[in-house]
RNA sequence: GCCGCCUUAGCUCAGUUGGUUAGAGCACUGGUUUGUGGAACCAGGGGUCCCCCGUUCAAGCCGGGGAGGCGGUA
């Protein structure tokens, strides 16, 4: 069996470019992750997923352990047959419920106990419980179970959370046991404090992953201030490891994160937002249900080769959007997933060939001239 | 012809005993969404309350007349 392993090819400046191989197949990093919370990213379909260019998707502890459960999942052949999956799945532990859904959760130092948000029945999750459903579920690459505080918080209760989503790896760690092929990941906490990412990194270090996540961030914070962040916080972790910022972002967060020296991310943005009408661009954020595009023949982005640029017009886009037909989540979230996909190769195509500032620079260049004007 | 019911936002309709600036859903115009509780959410614009007369301090609401619509009936 193929060992899980991290082979970096190039850096420029802080960006680095490389593959993380597993016996699933390799991920080329800087790497995109679409978000498949229950088991498929709405709206698509995984051979199209896999079309716009994605090596590796996210599924979910919290919402299959409770529908539809993760032994039921195993017993049908985990969960890659499952979705009908056959490349890296990368699984959340549940710890960004614990946020989430802090309405419906209690937390102890032992774990968190949720109230279903589907029919109310209790559930318990821990870092045992969580690695133990993850292992069901056939992830590639777990996640330790954390607690994922949502800024601003005070440093007090930024430090406890810290300490305790550190005890939270330690024990996943021990969970998890030795499973060749599949990778266990750590998740640096500290909000925005270096000394406590600091303190985190070193915790996460000595007990040893086989990558590292920025945990914490982009849950209100403010772009800027979670960049101030992101120019100390990968630095912390090791370099010889796949780095995973966790839940970024808008396509300017990427960049800038990649800039920082990430090179794994994932969102809900393109999924969902394909999903309600907005649209990402290179020239910007467009919303395809503005009056504006009713009469537009052109597409949304010329040089875009999806299917919904390719082949149906704004005008098109707009109406069935309109119309709440169902192809228009199809075609929007196709586009925004292969528009998110053409940034990471565009980023890994630049950063090995050490032209990454010009690259950004021409990325910015675009979005500064805005979407095409009205007709 | 007669009887009954109806007429309030673009549409479908609420509107208490007559009492502040007449509301909702949809539609319309925009905005928001970051390890999915989300095909979700937020905000905004929009009114000759069918018309006329009357009663009253005060009428969408009460009275009279008219117009239009729907149903029943000969």
């Amino acid at each position: 069996m193929t060992k899980f392993s991290f082979t970096k090819s190039a850096q420029d400046g802080k960006a680095r470019t490389g593959v993380i191989s597993t016996p699933r197949g390799d991920i080329r990093t800087p790497a995109f992750m679409p978000v498949g919370t229950a088991a498929t990213v709405k709206a698509m379909m995984p051979e199209s997923v896999a079309a716009t260019g994605a090596d590796i998707l996210l599924g979910n502890t919290y919402h299959l352990m409770l529908r539809p459960t993760a032994e039921r999942i195993d017993r049908l052949g985990g969960l890659h047959k499952f979705m009908n999956w056959d490349k890296p799945i990368l699984t959340d532990s549940g710890g960004f419920q614990v946020m989430s859904l802090s309405d419906l959760r209690k937390l102890t130092e032992e774990g968190v106990t949720f109230k279903s948000h589907i029919d109310g029945s209790k559930h318990f999750l821990s870092p045992e419980t969580s690695m133990e459903i993850q292992r069901l579920l056939g992830s590639d690459i777990v996640m330790c179970f954390d607690e994922c505080p949502a800024l601003p918080a005070d440093r007090t209760r930024l430090n406890d959370s810290m300490q305790m989503s550190m005890r939270w790896a330690a024990r996943s760690r021990e969970a998890f046991g030795d499973r060749p092929g599949h990778a266990l990941f750590g998740i640096q906490q500290g909000g925005l404090e270096e000394d406590l990412r600091e303190e985190s990194a070193k915790a996460l270090v000595d007990i040893g992953f086989d990558g590292y996540a920025v945990g914490g961030l982009a849950v209100g914070e403010g772009q800027d201030a979670m960049f101030s962040c992101l120019d100390f916080a990968p630095d912390q972790l090791p370099e010889d490891k796949p780095r995973y910022l966790m839940g970024v972002g808008k396509p300017d967060d990427i960049v800038g994160a990649v800039k920082r020296g990430i090179d794994m991310m994932d969102c809900v943005l393109p999924s969902r937002s394909g999903r309600t009408g907005q649209v990402f661009t290179r020239r910007g954020v467009v919303n395809i249900k503005n009056a504006r595009h009713a009469d537009d023949p052109r597409p949304l982005d010329e040089n875009c080769a999806c299917p919904a640029c390719s082949n149906y017009s704004r005008a098109y886009l707009h109406h069935v959007f309109r119309s709440q037909e169902m192809i228009s989540g199809m075609l929007l979230t196709w586009h925004n997933l292969r528009y998110f996909q053409d940034i990471m190769a565009g980023m890994r195509e630049a950063i090995a060939a050490g032209t990454f500032a010009a690259w950004e620079a021409d990325f910015h260049a675009g979005r500064a001239q805005g979407d095409i004007e009205p007709l």
